[in-house]
DNA sequence: CTTATCTGTAATGTTTACCATTACAGTATG
DNA sequence: CATACTGTAATGGTAAACATTACAGATAAG
């Protein structure tokens, strides 16, 4: 799994805390880690999905207009992630009884491992990860 | 996620279905569309957690000896991936509340999305494995 | 209306993880 | 002792992830 995931959660956490004014792409990369375009690339994706909005020229960014507990971990997961659990698999000898449908076994046992960890993203909303981030301080 | 846990899985249905000889790395290679010098690495792990044996030299190879229901994918999974959920992250910065202990937050949370995947994972033992192989046939 | 400050995104390097492959030592069998 | 295996280290190739550069488009402020 690359990070998309975890760095949409970190974003939205971080606009989260800044609920009145727009958020650049600089200051969320700064207390990610990471570049500022790969932010905005994620971000890109939050946007198209309506979690967050955006403002582009002087005084622009990033901002987080929902209440917090309307967005969970699943939601996030299921826009950067999903079908990320499986392995690519190379090809398998359709000969062998084994090779020709173990391929089709995984995925469908990959698709419910999905389903059911979705079950427990969809526990922690943004404002469960806020709180979660205030109370380790 | 690497395919040693997929591979695990489909070299011990692999020998579920040849329980009186032993198979080589070659055979199950041949089976999984990969090199033999990976299968042997990935059921030498097998091996250290007493899931199957081998035999050195001439007509040797690997067996699993136990019941089929005796091994579920979670105890396979431990052995190959555990951990591996949870993506690599940069150092994020710690002057900031949310890159401070964000890390923190996403480990707790990658180590209960595992936890609770094992759940999903006991469920499913090589016997049933071997079943849904057969019942595609 | 021009400059500075943002987002949006394509293009290009760089690094790393994954996997294949080679090589060879060790072990059992006939 | 020749053959057929496992066991494992070392090396090389490739693709995914990520950083970085570049620049067009939008907006606000002077």
């Amino acid at each position: 799994m690359n990070s998309d995931f975890t760095l949409a959660i970190h974003s939205l956490t971080f606009l989260a805390l800044q609920p009145d004014r727009m958020s650049t792409s600089d200051a969320i990369s700064e207390s990610a880690g990471v570049h500022p375009v790969r932010i905005r690339k994620v971000l890109s994706l939050l946007k198209k999905h309506k979690f967050i909005k955006s403002k582009e020229g002087t005084g622009g960014g990033f901002i987080f207009p929902l209440e917090l507990s309307e967005v969970n971990l699943w939601d996030i997961y299921k826009i950067t992630s999903e079908g990320a659990l499986k392995p690519k698999c190379p090809e398998s000898n359709e000969k062998c009884i084994v090779g020709a449908n173990m391929q089709g076994v995984l995925c469908s046992i990959f698709f419910g491992v999905e389903k059911h960890m979705g079950e427990y993203l969809k526990e922690y909303t943004i404002k469960e990860i806020v709180n979660l981030v205030n109370k380790r301080q």
